[in-house]
RNA sequence: CGGAGAGUAGCGCAGCCUGGUUAGCGCGCAGCGUUCGGGACGCUGAGGUCGGCGGUUCGAAUCCGCCCUCUCCGACCA
């Protein structure tokens, strides 16, 4: 086990602190709330931008960039919105030794911004659907914050879209909603509930709101992304406007949809174990370490001899390093990136030189079980196909895990038992005084109202109040 | 913001209760040598506004007040 490393099953908080500064992902800033994010930790952030940017492109949609700085009336324009996100501003007061006239809001998301652009720029229904896309920083001032999981900044993308029919808007909620949980599965190896937001969890200003729900490795629920379906509520606020092919000028649908940097410690929280960090292959900034094992000069040179053609091969395959530092020993080497999360490790000493092989080493298969010799011939085909292994291997285990603790309970006993150990998807009348009864007496909250609704028995009853259910709710304590 | 805990070398901690030479220990770091198939070892050395400000005192890491930061538990949230 790593040296202190405190462990995952003994405290989780702890233990996920501990990965995310001795891997070196983030540092604390000195202020509140606020944290670096180190090279190692953005470069699996450049990863998932990479991969999700190709994807919004694929689907049409363009990058753009709009200010930080949202003048405080714009806030106020829709009422819901203000409502939700003022306890949550940082205001701008003061500006070059004067006080402002109009404080500027940092922005906390850019509906209202881009909002009103998007009425400049809109005149005709031919200038639909928009779809525009930018990656910035945010800021909601938090109380309680989590590096990663709960920053008062935090890196994200946000989606805006403007569409001519509620139909079309709800089309694009809904594909973005697939892209993610499609990225979450496919590239964070993490199976994700697709569910809509109920009443009093959604985004404020949204008429529907949609999710991706991941369980993390203590069984809470955190929400990984977001996608809204504003309707025309922002394109009132704003006058987004377009004049139909029958001469009508008529508001437009909205969308908005994010994921931000909560995705690392989803990771983190899904993968990791008692010796740090596991990623995922295809999203690893470091996918294959080379360590070297030598004693004398002479097996040195043999050794990294070896490791130079294995870098030739592979390097422009698979993200490789190999490391050479002469002052670790392997076995310190095997720790530390174990620590930092490597999938696949490839150890090359003098008897591997000796047999033309060298030892994979897998990062999800702790000890000898891992580890296996491979002849430097069919080097690369093995690399590639134990990276795949790995990355499937992650998914299929998570999955595994969430479904062990994922309940159905029908009466409220067996659903106090099952929120306690993980997801409970029960009957639910549907009503919000109820479900902040629920809240209240267990902790959990509604997750969300899975898409993929199970058949209610007939005369089913809400798990809580007894009334009649009107549908399945995941019910999970929450991040 | 309410409750609890913490802040002393890069990291982890002791010292504080009961004020008093030069503030210690482990790891890490630097140099040299021996090592190296799962976190090697020896010797030498560098490194401190004791979180900040103010107070009490002849004298404060130690006592008092205020503030800042972090962790955990609650209310709010991507």
């Amino acid at each position: 086990m790593a040296q202190g490393l405190t462990k995952k099953s003994e405290d989780f908080s702890q233990w996920y602190n501990e990965i995310v500064r001795r891997a070196e992902l983030a540092d604390y800033a000195p202020v509140r709330g606020c944290m670096v994010i180190r090279p190692y930790g953005y470069a699996l952030w450049e990863n998932i931008q990479a991969t999700l940017d190709r994807r919004f492109k694929e689907t049409g949609h363009q990058n753009a960039y709009f200010p930080l700085f949202i003048p405080h009336s714009f806030i106020q324009k829709e009422a819901q919105h203000v409502e939700g996100f003022s306890p949550q501003l940082a205001v701008v007061t003061h500006g070059g030794g004067e006080e402002l006239e109009e404080p500027l809001v940092v922005r906390p998301t850019s509906e209202t911004i881009i909002g009103h652009f998007f009425a400049k720029w809109i005149s005709s229904y031919r200038d639909l659907p928009l779809l525009v896309n930018q990656w910035c920083n945010v800021v909601r001032w938090e109380m309680r914050p989590r590096l990663f999981l709960r920053t008062s900044e935090f890196l994200w993308q946000e989606g805006h879209t403007a569409h001519a029919s509620l139909e079309e808007a709800e089309a694009e909620a809904r594909l973005i909603l697939d892209i993610y949980a499609e990225f979450a599965e496919k590239e964070a190896a993490i199976p994700v509930i697709q569910g809509r937001k109920s009443e009093s969890e959604k985004f404020p200003g949204a008429l529907v709101s949609y999710t991706i729900e991941g369980m993390m490795g203590d069984r809470r629920a955190l929400q990984m992304g977001t996608s809204h379906n504003l309707g025309q509520n922002f394109a009132r606020a704003f006058g987004i406007q377009y004049l139909d092919r029958d001469n009508q000028l008529k508001y437009c649908w909205t969308t908005s949809w994010g994921v931000s940097t909560r995705l690392i410690g989803a990771i983190l929280m899904v993968h990791g174990d008692d010796q740090g960090l596991i990623l995922p292959p295809r999203l690893a900034p470091i996918q294959v370490v080379v360590v070297p094992i030598y004693k004398s000069a002479e097996e040195r040179t043999q050794v990294l001899e070896v490791c130079r053609r294995v870098q030739e091969a592979l390097g422009g395959r698979v993200r490789l390093k190999v490391d050479d530092r002469d002052e670790y020993t392997a076995g310190w080497k095997f720790n530390e990136w174990e620590l930092r999360g490597v999938p696949l490790r490839i150890e090359i000493g003098p008897r591997d030189v000796a047999a033309g092989q060298v030892v994979l080493a897998r990062r999800d298969v702790p000890g000898r079980e891992g580890k296996w010799a491979v002849p430097l011939s069919g080097l690369v085909e093995e690399v590639e196909k134990a990276l795949e292994d790995i990355q499937r291997d992650l998914l299929r285990r998570a999955r595994e895990f969430r479904d062990a603790h994922t309940h159905h309970p029908q009466d409220w006993e067996g659903f106090r038992e099952a929120v306690e150990d993980g997801f409970a998807f029960a009957p639910w009348c549907g009503d919000a005084g109820c479900e902040a009864e629920i809240q209240a007496e267990t902790k959990a909250t509604n997750r969300c109202l899975p898409l993929d609704q199970p058949q209610l028995p007939a005369g089913a009853k809400c798990v809580r109040c007894g009334r009649p259910a009107r549908e399945t709710a995941l019910f999970a304590r929450a991040y």
